[in-house]
DNA sequence: AGCCATACGTCCGTGACGGACGTATGCTCG
DNA sequence: CGAGCATACGTCCGTCACGGACGTATGGCT
């Protein structure tokens, strides 16, 4: 049956991350802009939320510590990039189902402004 | 200015309650029943989450206790039905709209199996 | 009689959250 | 040249959401 389908709902942090880091490999305070940025500002991450959840992330295998990095020219030697897990792909999968399903329903019950 | 665009992001519990409402006044047990059938069960909240949900969201404005019971035959005195506000509305709306800006995004990047 | 569903609620341990703070480098502007 | 800000990492710790255990109660089914 291919279970998938993880029944464990992520936290909101550790959903943006992962999605942002879908979209290439990341440093700590790049994932925090591009969250910002994929948000429209909406979602702002203090420094705790994103160091602990990177922290916890990396303990339950959701992501790793990779070491391509960029052209020394337009590096900083101070940076820890991340990349996602095959795991981390599925529970980003799983979720953004579950996200794509609200949304669904929402447009179904006429909730949403169309747009 | 028209402010809205509800800049707090809400908690899960209190997202799913205000979706669960949005389709009518419902009272607490019917709530989580209403979250995990919209949810396909991946959902579930506890008695803690709901009842302690409920209580801050009053606090909030977000919801209201309605006095309109169904008709005495079908109906169960212990229950206590709940109404959004135009508040609760708003925030609905508000975070409903993050969600399709996610579910839209995510689509751009291919990063959901379209469906 | 026993058990489960319904229905409310509290209590409390665990853990996510997030701002304050700490350290450091490099750039820009007055 | 010094102040200040952006970049970049991280810890610390208070606050609060979460959620299961428990408590109370009724009604139905077996």
């Amino acid at each position: 049956m291919e279970n998938d389908q993880a029944p464990a709902p992520l936290t909101p942090a550790v959903f943006h991350i992962l999605f942002a880091l879908a979209s290439g490999d990341k440093h700590g305070y790049e994932i925090a802009k591009q969250v910002a940025e994929d948000s429209q500002g909406r979602v702002r991450m203090g420094t705790g939320t994103l160091y602990g959840s990177i922290k916890r992330m990396l303990a339950d295998a959701l992501i790793e510590e990779t070491e391509q990095r960029p052209a020394p020219d337009v590096d900083d030697e101070r940076r820890r990039y991340y990349q996602l897990t095959e795991q981390g792909h599925r529970a980003l999968r799983g979720e953004l189902a579950r996200y794509a399903q609200v949304v669904a329903v929402a447009r179904d019950r006429d909730l949403l402004a169309s747009a």
